[in-house]
DNA sequence: CCTTGTGATTGACGCAACGTCACGGTGTAA
DNA sequence: TTACACCGTGACGTTGCGTCAATCACAAGG
């Protein structure tokens, strides 16, 4: 049987590309050359072609396998156990790597979470008064010093996997507020879903038993009045989410 | 402080080349060019450096690492939680091709021994008639056909860690004989350690109850009667090995 | 007979992240 | 002044191909 260059390559799943770069490399040489100057390959070439890619994938470099296939004495047991150990070693390597990466991405997302608490504290501050004049005393006792102080508790000993399941949240809460802005309606559906979505997403890192109602509503409030967390919804769904978001609490928190 | 490239080089452990690559994809560029052309690092471009080596070594490529430290709103969270899921796809991978090539060198070690061993049968027939004459029945009776049988079974079940075992205990005989070529005396004490470790790298390949002090001088003659065995054993000690094992179980044998 | 489509050829450049010359200028200690 | 370490800019090599580009080869259809 006879095969061409692109029979061959449709055969062995690799490109023409790859089997003209093998016959110059003097790694895979056609059976022979036709009258037109065609690569002709057969079966031999196929079983040849089949090793060539196993021990590709064993990760032997092109010279190497060129070594061991034209060499008859080669000692292909020496080399497996080389070859074994130096997958082992890198192996650890990435494993060690893992580990590394892991351990940034906890410091980097602890980093990042008081972040944005700090940012969301002096918030607070600045908008502290504002709030009160508009909700009256209960939610000075609800930000009260002690909740605080809670509340950086939360904040650091908050799990990745808590921290990641926040997020999901967070990104199905933006997918309905989308949804709700389409619809222009904060009474509807998906705007009262996404209410109810950024109430458990607010209590990934609100202290235990400091929401409210009135609180809830006043930080969707926020969400319009500052124009750092406005951006920051419009950038993450769409001009009026932060908008849409609060009228959307306002109703959810009258209704529940 | 001002550090010329060398000592930047230094400092950080990267080679001259690296910095002037990085400076010319604009990755990190010197603080400033000196009168002399000389390029100039301050302690601002320390700590890029460092960072840039870490996130190398976490595998970014140059490019991410660019896009990194260049826009100050990137989302290093995700990119972490997406080189980490890399990460652990490639060492999946790798564990896939661990246990390919073990599964071949398990494979390629039963080739080996049974290659071995078809050798060693070949060899036993040509020969049986010529030990049978120096050594009389009892070698029949030892090699006879059921032991051949057992023998197969023998070298088909011996498992990995036996089949390194036999290795080692076999490069320790060599050493052996080596130090007895030295010393070019049969009776010495490592030539008859030599011996004896000879002894117990047969018992791997021989089946249980098939030694005997008559089989193991036998074997040790052929070494020397047949070419091939003996420039084995010259290609891995040195000339005369195996000559030396022969006298050195010829005595080991007839003392023990 | 001509066109069209498909597959064949060689040759050249590109990629990632530098290593390794070669050739020439600079700075400083002896 | 000389030696020697250091600086600079090209330019080519590495690995295993991908991706054009330009040019043939061959069979089917109008």
């Amino acid at each position: 049987m006879n095969y061409s260059i692109k029979m061959l390559s449709d055969l062995a799943g690799v490109s023409t590309r790859t089997l003209r770069y093998y016959d110059k490399i003097d790694l895979l040489k056609p059976d022979f050359i036709n009258a037109s100057g065609y690569r002709v390959y057969g079966a031999k070439q196929v079983d040849l072609l089949q090793q060539i890619l196993f021990f590709r994938e064993l990760r032997f470099s092109l010279k190497e396998i060129h070594e061991m296939l034209s060499s008859p004495d080669f000692n292909l047991l020496g080399a497996l156990t080389e070859q074994h150990k130096k997958l082992n070693a890198e192996k650890e390597r990435l494993e060690r790597l893992i580990a590394t990466v892991e351990k940034t991405l906890a410091s980097q997302k602890g980093e990042t979470i008081m972040t944005d608490h700090e940012k969301f504290e002096g918030f607070k501050k600045e908008k502290l008064a504002q709030n009160e004049k508009r909700y009256g005393k209960e939610i000075r006792k609800k930000y009260g010093e002690d909740v605080v102080e809670k509340s950086n508790k939360q904040f650091a000993n908050l799990s990745k996997d808590d921290y990641e399941a926040s997020m999901a949240i967070q990104n199905e809460m933006f997918q309905n507020l989308q949804e709700a802005l389409n619809l222009n309606d904060p009474a509807s559906t998906p705007a009262q879903k996404a209410a109810d979505l950024h109430r458990q997403w607010l209590c990934y890192f609100w202290p235990k038993g400091t929401y409210s109602k009135e609180a809830h509503a006043g930080l969707a409030q926020m969400y319009v009045d500052d124009p750092r967390f406005t951006s920051y919804y419009e950038s993450k769904v769409a001009k009026g989410a932060a908008k849409m978001l609060r009228d959307a609490v306002k109703i959810y928190t009258a209704n529940v």
